[in-house]
DNA sequence: TCTGGGGTCCTAAAGCAG
DNA sequence: TCTGCTGCTTTAGGACCC
């Protein structure tokens, strides 16, 4: 069944926001990310930034030295999700159809607002008019076709401020897809890449024109099936406007490795009480929790724990926390510690533990957590400190 | 010399139960 | 009682995405 989707994608969102709000930074190369002294990547940087190389998940002391007198700016993630928030408030004047991808890029499918607005492609541009009218001229590069990812690869083709239209003639499908690098396929990063080029196939075309069998061999049936469609621009996932999200982290990296036990241990339970509070915000469980130590030399390690039953208290994630962590001996400095919860449910199955002493404990630790939630948001996040071991 | 942080999804191995 | 076989769950790791 064709559809009709809109990729819409903002351009270089966290530095446009950041020229936007500072006219002296405009024309200028600009970084978003950690500084070149410190540990960390790029978020997103200027094109005026990028004619020097700099690209997004480049370390930033890469970034310093190919561009020293760039402006380098910690992200304000407030400040870019309120801009969001107005731009999809647009979206959803022209169709409910939304699924959000990231805070700068959703799809739309507005195969049913043509009666009100016009073909794709008029809706696509009164949709970019209206970004860049409301926002104070951010722009955003659209692609426009029958399905997600040939409405993602369009907007990716002339960015930025670009407006790019996937032909519906299956023979002009398969030449649009048919040069492009393998690496375009959803789903084939570094690895896979390098997989397929060692194999023979380069591009797109190569992949079209692969025996299924052979393919395969190289990445497994169900890979090799996905790809092959995707390469003939077939692509049938829904544009889904809600989804409840199925894990929930939070992890920390320190600014010169750890050696300390006491230390990493600290930084866990901070981790474990930001993690609980977002659980708890949303009013979910969780039944599984997760540790990740990354050693110095990056070799990373995870270690998870399953719940009896959902849970989300501090004090038996942090419990949790800090018994996979005395599970692993610190034969390394630590460079990154994390934390994180999976499994996530609305409820608490509670039947099984109805009559069992555990209940009302895990009661009682909901409603303490729960209460210094509270208290933290009426008196501030230092207001209310545990001890440590406790 | 470097390599963030937040996610999703997949795979493989191991343990367990019928 | 032993052995496969199958299917489910948990665990660990890794690829990929923005």
């Amino acid at each position: 069944m064709d559809r009709d989707i809109l990729h819409i994608d903002m351009d270089a969102f966290f530095a446009a926001v950041e020229q936007r709000d500072h006219p002296e930074w405009r024309g200028k190369p600009v970084v978003v990310g950690a500084r070149p002294d410190q540990r960390g990547v790029v978020s997103t940087c200027s094109y005026e930034a990028r004619a020097f190389g700099v690209r997004s998940a480049m370390p930033s002391s890469e970034a310093g030295r190919r561009c020293p007198h760039a402006v380098f700016v910690p992200p304000d993630m407030a400040r870019y999700e309120a801009v969001s928030r107005q731009v999809f408030a647009i979206f959803g004047r022209f169709t409910p159809l939304v699924e959000p991808v990231s805070v700068d890029e959703a799809f739309l499918d507005v195969t049913g607002a043509h009666r009100l607005f016009g073909d794709s492609t008029a809706i696509a541009g009164r949709i970019r008019a209206a970004i860049r009218e409301e926002t104070d001229g951010l722009t955003a590069s659209v692609g426009v076709a029958g399905n997600k990812f040939l409405a993602k690869l369009a907007s990716e083709m002339h960015k930025p401020d670009g407006l790019t239209v996937v032909p519906r003639a299956p023979q002009e499908i398969l030449r649009f897809l048919e040069p492009l690098p393998v690496g375009r396929l959803w789903g084939v990063g570094a690895v896979t890449r390098e997989h397929l080029e060692r194999a023979g196939y380069r591009t797109v075309g190569d992949i079209q024109r692969a025996g299924a069998a052979s393919l395969a061999a190289l990445l497994g049936a169900h890979t090799a099936a996905w790809l092959q469609r995707l390469a003939r621009g077939d692509d049938d996932r829904d544009v889904i406007t809600d989804w409840d999200e199925k894990s929930l982290s939070r992890e920390h990296t320190f600014a010169a490795d750890c050696g300390d036990a006491s230390k990493v241990r600290a930084v866990l339970c901070a981790l474990t009480e930001d993690v609980g509070r977002r659980l708890r915000a949303a009013e979910r469980f969780a039944r599984t929790a997760k540790l990740k130590l990354r050693w110095s030399d990056f070799q990373t390690l995870t270690r998870q724990k399953t719940f009896a039953t959902a849970v989300c208290d501090d004090f038996t994630l942090r419990e949790a926390a800090c018994a996979l962590l005395d599970g692993e001996p610190l034969v390394k400095p630590v460079r990154l510690v994390g934390f994180g919860v999976t499994g996530l449910c609305g409820s608490r199955s509670e039947q099984l533990l109805l009559f069992d002493d555990g209940a009302a404990d895990l009661h009682k630790r909901e409603t303490l957590s729960k209460t210094i939630d509270a208290l933290r948001e009426r008196f501030g996040p230092d207001r209310i400190r545990r001890p440590p071991d406790t």
